[in-house]
DNA sequence: AACTATTTATAAGA
DNA sequence: TTCTTATAAATAGTT
């Protein structure tokens, strides 16, 4: 517009562009600010350069204009697409907080609580369902403690069965012991005699038994005591 | 800007600054246009005059524009403002559907539905709020039924009452009735004699009892067919 | 809306 | 980028 009028299309060069870009922008946005000043004007500008970079101007806030622009534009289509998500959204969160609501009443009635309103049938329904409901609950329950009673009986056996053999092994050392002792004495050599009774008492009475047991007191546990089908096992010799 | 220079502020005069409001608008736009050919680049502007009227221009789409400058801005506050209402739903929404499920999970296990994963202990928790919620619910219909019970016990009651009386008052009917026929008769005028023992059987078996009863058949009920504590009232006379 | 005297904007060159 | 400058463009006040 100087040195000859320039025509009105993209400048090809892409400095004089750039140039243009940055003296013109400068300008438009004087004008704006003039513009809302003098006029007491609301006035919003965004300019992209065509590199990308940002460039945005407002007398007031850009909310406030794109609001006000939503608002006068009757045909909503732009903003709106995020509006009306939001409506969508809130729709969406409203049924489910209905349904909880249903769900958390039908869930207090189950439990006994808020029943007026109710008729005898629909009493009659609640408690028709609970009673199923209980029957699963102790059928499972029941199970799941015949499971643990019969693995903790299995346990009490084989802790009984290796008792047992324990304590035949060490009817044996001392069997052995004795005998030895014997022969010692005949040879008159004083030796302190070992105390082979410790171990039976050991045995019988305090020993830990050496397996790792869920039981609190697995020493003290015979297998009548674990109050199921037992195994059939008892102590046997002592 | 001619004939002195302009002031940068509010024009005071109404009509001058709606004439500079209309010019500079224009030329701004303009300006807008001509900075989006020249320099490739994206332009929004959007100008409300201080009557509130709209004046928007953009080379590209609004959309776009704002799309762009949401991006852009790193501190979403401005068009965000439903977009975050719509994010703010959708997490809302999202509290909610779970809370539901959570609850939805909660109901099955009260409904003995879906227990693995439970143990003995969950199981007994289970158990007791299922007993406590059948004693609940059982009492309730309980109070209900026996309210029922006696409602309709007294209604009986009323209608055999009524019933009663009206059964005296046929037969003095009845008795009067066969007075006049005998004097009628004494009389030598012959008359069809009145069907008296009509009223005597409508009244025990097929007449409609004059009450609004809930009782399917109220006719045929006498107060022991109630089957709760009657009032001790039976039909009287025949 | 048109005119016009001026100011302002800005393209090209430095 | 900035400065300069010639010149186009914008526009305030008037008609």
């Amino acid at each position: 517009m100087v040195r000859g009028k320039t025509v009105l299309e993209r400048i090809e060069d892409t400095t004089s562009r750039q140039v243009t870009f940055s003296k013109r922008r400068n300008g438009l946005f004087k004008k704006a600010k003039e513009l809302a000043i003098l006029c007491d004007a609301e006035v919003g500008l965004i300019v992209f350069s065509c590199t990308g970079r940002l460039y945005d101007f407002t007398n007031t806030s850009m909310n406030s204009v794109l609001e006000r622009y939503n608002e006068a534009k009757e045909d909503n289509r732009l903003i709106m697409s995020a509006s009306v998500e939001a409506k969508l959204w809130q729709r969406e969160a409203g049924i489910l907080r209905q349904q909880l609501h249903n769900l958390q009443e039908n869930h207090k009635q189950l439990l006994g609580q808020q029943l007026s309103g109710l008729d005898v049938e629909d009493l009659q329904n609640l408690e028709n369902r609970l009673e199923i409901g209980l029957r699963n609950i102790r059928l499972t329950k029941d199970k799941l403690m015949i499971d643990q009673i019969e693995e903790l009986n299995r346990k009490g056996s084989l802790i009984l069965q290796e008792n047992k053999e324990l304590y035949n092994k060490m009817n044996n050392v001392n069997q052995e012991n004795i005998e030895l002792q014997k022969k010692v004495n005949g040879q008159g050599i004083n030796e302190p005699p070992t105390d082979t009774t410790r171990y039976n008492i050991l045995n019988k009475e305090d020993g830990n038994v050496p397996v790792n047991l869920e039981l609190r007191q697995p020493q003290n546990v015979e297998p009548e005591n674990l109050g199921i089908p037992t195994l059939g096992l008892k102590m046997q010799g002592g």
